[in-house]
DNA sequence: GCAAAAGTGTTGGGCCTACACCCATGA
DNA sequence: TCATGGGTGTAGGCCCAACACTTTTGC
């Protein structure tokens, strides 16, 4: 037998969900780029995204928070199930196995793994990651630029920013990926991110208008270069009832 | 401890994925309602959704088809995951597994297990639904109209329709619930069903010629009450173009 | 002939798209 | 003063919703 393929233990803690894990696909938004969370596993260039096991006396909710907390150090995230993920080889297992030895023992590789995708949006402006001991750096970045992606978890990626492309008009996205306070262009910028193309400004402002689902501060944002833009805040109220009756389609 | 509260051994299968399963809601049309394929488990009035547990060797994807195919006898369906379960407590386990004793051993319990909920598409004139060993009967029963359901099902069911709804403009919904040749009034009537409304059948009509995934046959259906309608077959190709541009877009 | 379902067109209003110039600000 | 991005209105077409009568057929 290869080494390659060399039998890798079951791990045996009572308190786990064998072979029963979460990933977590951390959204921001910043500079008019979406951008996700990373760790890098220490003593490696590799990243992934911030994921373990489930563990017996948790919902998967409950676990989701508990990873991503544990994990990143942020909490109270607005958190959905995406997408699991079942495939019988998701990576090659000797590789990372080998790659991440130092840090992770052998009998704590399950031969094969069942992963439940969620993804989360979070205010960038308001959340400080921090790595776990595990990891050496918990950083944003561009989903244009990625890094080298540890397992499948580039494949996840993926299938999460198609779910939130096509959950975009039924999830208050905006409310949550925004600052409180946030000027028209930010938002027409981050709708632009997650749908990959150019919205017109005056057609955008019109329809969001319409809905009601913002309501127009008397303030203008401070510090800025050029003309100074207004400051909007959400309806969570109207923005949730809109959302509830497809009223605010983009496609 | 009472006997309700005895704990119930987990299963130790080589072969099993521990404490994962899959359940599947099989979608079917027929008389203007939405219908679901339930199971009744043998010597109870308990019916269930066809489920199983996922094998080592196997995908999630490929144990939907496998266990579909061993409780129901039905192959080659349209399947889509849609949500994973995972509360800690799903339902009653000892109230379950003691009106189920007589077909499931006290060993074959997990204490907990976590299941991905998967729907099937079926054209109803097409499928012949029979019991396994552990059921005295494999049918169809309409959406407003169900028996005593068993374990967290009825939920499982609601989450279905739910996704169904939302992905009613993205899947070719219609190509998999109807014969091959079906009547504008049965694609309306699906539509209605789906969405739980009425729609105007002129704007109805209006709009999916509109987009072209239809074309209409030189024939009209036969052996009907009443004035006879067109017969109509998908044009496959164009409805997934029309799909994957979001133009079929019902709300 | 009557009951039941199928088939069909028009109109008005709202929504969406396309499009260009001025304004405010910091450098 | 210049460069950069913000803010705004209009016109045309398309789409959508509302609406009712005729046709066909089986009984």
């Amino acid at each position: 037998m290869k080494e390659e393929q060399e039998p890798i233990k079951k791990v045996n803690e009572p308190n786990l969900i064998p072979q029963l894990t979460i990933d977590c696909v951390v959204f921001g938004f910043h500079d008019g780029n979406l951008k996700i969370l990373l760790l890098k596993w220490k003593g490696t260039k590799g990243w992934s995204l911030p994921g373990s096991i489930v563990m017996q006396d948790e919902s998967i909710d409950d676990a989701a928070n508990r990873i991503l907390k544990e994990r990143t150090g942020l909490s109270d995230l607005f958190l959905r199930q995406f997408h699991t993920f079942g495939e019988v080889k998701r990576y090659n297992i000797a590789k990372h196995s080998k790659m991440l030895a130092h840090l992770i023992e052998k009998n704590l590789w399950f031969e094969r793994a069942i992963s439940i995708g969620y993804y989360a949006l979070v205010d960038y402006t308001e959340v400080f990651p921090r790595p776990d001991e595990f990891s050496d750096a918990c950083e944003w970045w561009e989903l244009e630029e990625l890094p080298t992606i540890l397992f499948d978890h580039k494949k996840i990626i993926q299938k999460a920013l198609q779910s939130l492309r096509l959950e975009l008009n039924f999830q208050p996205v905006g409310y949550n990926l925004l600052p409180k306070k946030f000027s028209m262009p930010e938002l027409q910028r981050l709708y632009e991110a997650i749908l990959g193309k150019k919205i017109d400004p005056r057609n955008f402002q019109k329809k969001i208008l319409k809905t009601g689902v913002v309501n127009r501060l008397n303030e203008v944002k401070k510090g800025v270069a050029h003309r100074a833009p207004f400051l909007y805040s959400f309806d969570c109220k109207k923005y949730q009832q809109v959302l509830e009756e497809g009223g605010l389609f983009f496609s």
